[in-house]
DNA sequence: ACCCTATTTCAACGCACGTTGAAAACCTGC
DNA sequence: GCAGGTTTTCAACGTGCGTTGAAATAGGGT
């Protein structure tokens, strides 16, 4: 409540909008995707209504149905194209000796989601808890993507055990600084995080859990 | 869509239903409570309508603001009932000695979430996710009971640095187990867990973090 | 220039939601 | 057994949603 979505663009005029295609360069399709990404990340999907979207874009809702043909089909290739490129992130993670690949996926993680601020984390955590359909597809691309390429590089036993516990400490790690938000974790700087958390992680990828 | 609640109790009579106060064993407000953390945990806050909660109760929607006030009213007083007696959870993570409370908080957890399957857990993250207020309650509530007395009962430096790493693990745990089910997080019994995350949980309590 | 088609806005539909006021059924105290 | 209050259902309201069909406007081909 209490927010509205700006959409002025300038102009006053109380003439309606102009009809038919727009000019040259425009991309109302783009324009779309763009803002479902930013309105769903922002309100989750139930939350995110097609015609805030639209008006975010500047363009009409019904636009919605005729490039995509429902919000359902827009949530969809505008989430799925959401996940920064995870691929890149596992090879900048395991390249380099693997005593230290704890302490990288610290400085990753954090390199990652920092700047962008985490409401796109608590916004993933957020479609993950209240989308059973997303649920299932982020849970799927997550393990084949990220776990499964961990899992086949290490040369431990319980690599998938190892692989999930990972995933704790990280996502727990993204839960408290990002989402609940409980201090002094969610504003400790990256090098101390990396000395706390680092050995911890180190410890489930090639110590010993048993 | 595509699913109905299932209301009936067995009587296809065709006459409408009797009106005025029930039979005397009945009480209605405690059986919207029941239903409403029942269907608040399935599909969330925003998810969870009136309606389907009052179906559930085998009530008219009417109800809840006759006993409540409102959806909102009726949200609060049930899910702030869910919470665990924490206090009593703390005292016997505290009970022994300090060179096992990691095992303890991992028994204890898992002791606590997993006879009640989960689902109120991610109940409470998709709370703690998608509304704001009750995100603010939760948030003290967890500081105030749970990491105050753990802090004050280490007598060890950066003990609110620890107190949160703690809790990043074990929330972490929690969400890998219960929300977003990676196997074989998910499935791995007690000891398994205990001999996995208890040394890193000892570590924050009571290891060298520098 | 002219038609054709793609693009866009507009107005409206149907639906589901939370909420409300009044009527009906029941219980309690006299 | 009647009066008064409590509990419950019912019907309806207003709102906002996703979606739809038609009208309006622009560009592209010939």
């Amino acid at each position: 409540m209490t927010h509205d979505d700006g959409v002025n663009t300038g102009s006053d005029q109380t003439e309606p909008k102009r009809r038919g295609r727009r000019a040259g360069g425009e991309d109302t399709k783009a324009a779309l995707l763009a803002a479902a990404r930013e309105v769903f990340v922002e309100r989750g999907y139930e939350g995110a209504t097609v015609r805030s979207i639209a008006a975010r874009a500047g363009v009409d809702a019904a636009m919605v149905n005729h490039w995509f043909g429902g919000k359902e089909a827009l949530f969809a290739k505008a989430v799925l194209q959401v996940p920064v490129d995870i691929n890149a992130l596992v090879d900048r993670l395991l390249d380099g000796p693997d005593e230290s690949i704890g302490e990288r996926m610290v400085r990753n993680f954090i390199g990652v989601w920092d700047p962008i601020g985490g409401g796109p984390f608590a916004a993933m955590v957020r479609s993950v808890t209240s989308h059973d359909q997303v649920a299932d597809v982020l849970r799927g691309f997550f393990v084949q993507t990220l776990l499964k390429r961990i899992v086949t590089h290490l040369d431990v036993p319980d690599a998938e055990l190892r692989a999930t516990l990972l995933a704790s400490q990280i996502f727990g790690m993204g839960m408290i600084r990002y989402v609940v938000r409980f201090e002094p974790l969610a504003s400790a700087d990256v090098e101390t995080l990396v000395k706390a958390i680092a050995p911890n992680l180190q410890r489930y990828l090639t110590g010993d859990l048993g």
